[in-house]
DNA sequence: GAGCTGGAAGCAGGA
DNA sequence: TTTCCTGCTTCCAGC
């Protein structure tokens, strides 16, 4: 991977939310017109070419934006064609529709508006009744159980970018904010109720019916229910597919078992596999590519057709291939959440049965019509999970909780939420097709252990565990791995299963008699197709090759004001592909991570699969992604064990730098054989060196270990993104942040701005945060904390997920 | 017998 | 165009 020009950041924010002091009237301006404004923020574009490294942001708004682009906007190049085309994509100021949704000019608009289409005032008052009528600070945990057939299986026409397999960098994963909006509510004791059933394929565990039964798998060709429920099932994906290119991008229809024992085509027209047709992963050239054009974005007008008319209409049917939505219904009784046994005496999640349709049909609106409006207050009582509750629109709540692609700082004030075991960087993920793979692991024996640190309270808190992505950019969610809770006789800490945002998500409980301290012994990797993941629509992340991930744990601790604070830590990363785990270098730690140009030092790495034959290879590369410099470091054979590696720092190619350079170094076993880039720092000449870590007293055996989180000098391989916190909480909390960050636009992102950074200068994020762009009601942003956020020095704002509207946090560069 | 684990077969895509 | 390599997915067998 590229990286010079991947910045790694050391950006904290915090998160408090501040539920249900919001004005109706402000939070309806909010919502009302979310849509026009996150399509503008959506716009900047990079400028880059795709095929050069960018910051992920930029990618993912690129991706945003792809969609529905006309044909000719591609004809000069990727990124270009974004910024040129932009424009297009902006409301027209005075195109409104008859029910108040600002009319639409172009396929891409179109697909915005569904928001509008939904944010419309009877929603909207319905949200706001449900803000006013349960304060958040004092709300009760939300126990909402939704069955949906066949409405999940709709995807965010917002993220219809048939160009999603241009590339796969973007940072559009699944479950990015972009569909945090496809959720519902769910039981929790303490976390959001994002729910997107599109989630993992298929269970391995046959009593855990919700997501396998959500419809939205069925459209959406989720893996839970792929191929026979992909999203080719609906005839306008079809023919828009039909026609891209006839190379088949999945193995899924090799065995006949595929075809018949497990799924039978739901047409005749469709392989009985999702992917007949060619993955997203297919390198798309640019003749490809613009040969195709007009039927992308065809389809993406039929598909946002499609999507609106079943909104609109809250029929599920409509728009949904009848078998399509057969297969939903046989198989969403409920979105009932699997809960340990210990918790199941508290009550089961009702399943949608038990909902009056009345009831049924209200949330139907709040999960479809009103995107980032499903609210959950932050449970006071984490452990009154699935305890039944009344499911009336009135006892529904907002979660509130930032989007499980915001970054957030791992620890802030007294609080910190520490990795104390580290998990084993080799865990090999199981597919649904086999069985369970047992937990993650530690390095040493036993499992990963997490704690929270500084919390006095009594009050039992939930731990967050969901899969995130371990590449050069910014954590989010794994498109392609999910949490997979492992129960059992060895199994000794409760879990509870959901899904947010279309992430599985492991609550785990952390008691304070235990001295917030959870031992992670529940937690299994699966993964997912590619093929079916890649056809999902709008995910742009490729499968292949993409086997790296990281646990990333959060904690939401309500504060005496109401609001919360979320921290989130991640995990080193993990490899969970079984021929990587086996060949690919992997470097865990190093003993150094910066040192004079002039170099000589030696440098101690470890890891895993170090060969005699390996190689590491110094790289500099421009902003553009070219290689400025590459040398191969010299290693000492001798010392080279499979887990370390000795490496003489090579000397830098300028030798008269004035400040620090970064560049990155992998090791490399063979052709295609690289570990990940793992930074290192070039100083000038005349820097005095802080020694880190001596190559003398370093010793191998301790790279795997809670060490490597981050507590030691330089554990910190390239691609992680440890958020450090904020010098003082109080400097950046930021109240009412949006549930759906990408959808609600906190932020105008200025079309000019740079690609790598969000300014959030004052005057933006005010005027962000007063606009009526906020998609979620009750959480407008008081001036005064908008301030608070500016205090932070260096204040920017960026969003990995979310390039349509960085949420308010800061970033500071490293 | 179920679950976990390691190994490998078979296939498809890419080099 | 062909061949080989690589990665993905599934299956099998042992514990």
């Amino acid at each position: 991977m590229t990286g010079l020009e991947d910045q790694e950041f050391d950006f904290d924010f915090l998160f408090e939310f501040n539920q249900g002091d919001e004005g109706a009237a402000a939070a309806a301006q909010e919502h009302y017109s979310y849509a026009p404004t996150s399509i503008g923020s959506a716009l900047p574009l990079p400028t880059a070419h795709p095929s050069l490294p960018a910051p992920c942001h930029d990618l993912q708004t690129a991706t945003a934006g792809l969609s529905a682009m006309p044909a000719a906007s591609h004809s000069a190049g990727y990124g270009a064609a974004m910024d040129s085309a932009s424009a297009g994509y902006f409301l027209s100021a005075g195109s409104i529709r008859p029910d108040g949704a600002p009319a639409l000019e172009s396929p891409r608009i179109e697909i915005t508006s569904y928001l509008g289409l939904h944010h419309n005032s009877s929603q909207f008052f319905h949200d706001v009744e449900v803000e006013d009528v349960i304060p958040g600070a004092k709300r009760s945990p939300s126990t909402a159980t939704l069955s949906l057939p066949g409405l999940e299986a709709y995807r965010d026409p917002a993220c219809l970018s048939p160009a999603s397999s241009l590339s796969s960098r973007s940072c559009n994963s699944e479950a990015s904010s972009y569909e945090s909006n496809y959720s519902y509510p769910y039981t929790s004791p303490q976390t959001s109720p994002w729910q997107s059933p599109c989630v993992s394929p298929k269970t391995t565990d046959p009593e855990e019916g919700f997501p396998r039964g959500l419809g939205a798998c069925t459209l959406l060709g989720s893996p839970r229910h792929s191929p026979s429920t992909s999203p080719r099932a609906s005839v306008t994906e079809e023919s828009w597919l039909g026609t891209r290119t006839s190379r088949p991008a999945s193995p899924c229809n090799k065995r006949k078992y595929s075809l018949n024992g497990r799924q039978a085509p739901y047409s005749p027209h469709h392989s009985p596999t999702p992917s007949p047709h060619g993955s997203p992963r297919v390198s798309v050239t640019d003749d490809t590519w613009l040969g195709s054009t007009t039927q992308y974005t065809s389809s993406a007008i039929v598909a946002a057709i499609n999507a609106l008319t079943t909104d609109s209409s809250l029929d599920l049917g409509d728009g949904v291939p009848v078998k399509a939505r057969k297969t939903g219904l046989e198989h969403s009784p409920s979105v009932a959440l699997k809960v340990e046994p210990a918790g199941e005496d508290l009550g089961t999640t009702p399943p949608a049965s038990d909902f009056p349709p009345e009831d049924f049909s209200t949330f139907q609106h709040i999960r479809k019509g009103a995107f980032c409006d499903q609210y959950l207050s932050v449970p006071q009582h984490p452990y009154q999970w699935a305890k039944p509750k009344s499911l009336t629109p009135t006892s529904y709540m907002s979660p509130s909780l930032p989007a499980l692609d915001w970054q957030l700082p791992s620890h802030s004030g007294p609080y910190e939420l520490r990795i104390e075991v580290q998990p084993k960087s080799h865990h090999r993920a199981h597919y649904e097709t086999e069985g369970s793979r047992g937990a993650v692991k530690a390095s040493a024996g036993g499992h990963p252990v997490v704690q929270l640190h500084g919390y006095l309270e009594n009050e039992p808190l939930t731990l967050q565990l969901f899969i995130g992505t371990a590449d050069d950019r910014l954590l989010r969610p794994h498109a392609f791995y999910q949490v997979h809770r492992i129960t059992g006789k060895t199994v000794s800490t409760t879990s509870h299963e959901a899904v947010l945002c279309s992430t599985k998500v492991l609550e785990i409980p952390l008691l304070p008699e235990n001295n917030m301290r959870a031992t992670i012994d529940c937690a299994g990797i699966l993964k997912l197709r590619n093929s079916d993941i890649e056809l999902r629509k709008g995910e742009t992340d490729i499968g292949r090759k993409n086997t790296r991930v990281r646990l990333v744990f959060r904690v939401h601790i309500p504060q005496p004001s109401g609001r919360t604070l979320s921290l989130q830590v991640a995990s080193n990363p993990i490899e969970c592909s079984q021929r990587s785990a086996q060949e690919l270098p992997l470097v865990e730690k190093q003993s150094a991570d910066s040192y004079p140009v002039v170099g000589g030092k030696k440098m101690v790495l470890s890891g895993h699969n170090f060969l005699q034959d390996s190689k590491v290879i110094f790289v500099e590369k421009a902003p553009d992604g070219h290689h400025v410099w590459e040398m191969e470091a010299k290693t000492d054979r001798d010392l080279c064990k499979p887990n370390s590696l000795v490496v003489e720092i090579p000397p830098f190619r300028n030798q008269r730098i004035t400040s620090p350079v970064q560049v990155s170094f992998y090791v490399c076993n063979g052709k295609r054989k690289r570990s990940q880039h793992q930074h290192f720092t070039y100083l000038p000449a005349n820097v005095p060196v802080i020694k880190t870590e001596p190559s003398d007293d370093y010793e191998p055996a301790s790279a795997c270990g809670p060490a490597s989180q981050g507590l030691s000098p330089v554990p910190r391989p390239y691609y992680s993104q440890q958020l450090a916190a904020p010098p003082d909480p109080g400097s950046c909390l930021v109240a009412g942040f949006p549930l759906c960050p990408q959808r609600s636009t906190v932020m105008p992102t200025p079309r000019s701005a740079s690609p790598k950074l969000h300014d959030l200068s004052a005057a933006a994020y005010t005027k962000g945060i007063a606009s009526p762009a906020h998609c979620h009601l009750g959480l407008a942003q008081p001036a005064g904390e908008v301030a608070a956020v500016q205090d932070v020095p260096r204040p920017v704002a960026v969003h990995p997920g979310s390039p349509e509207q960085p949420p308010p946090a800061t970033l500071q560069p490293q």
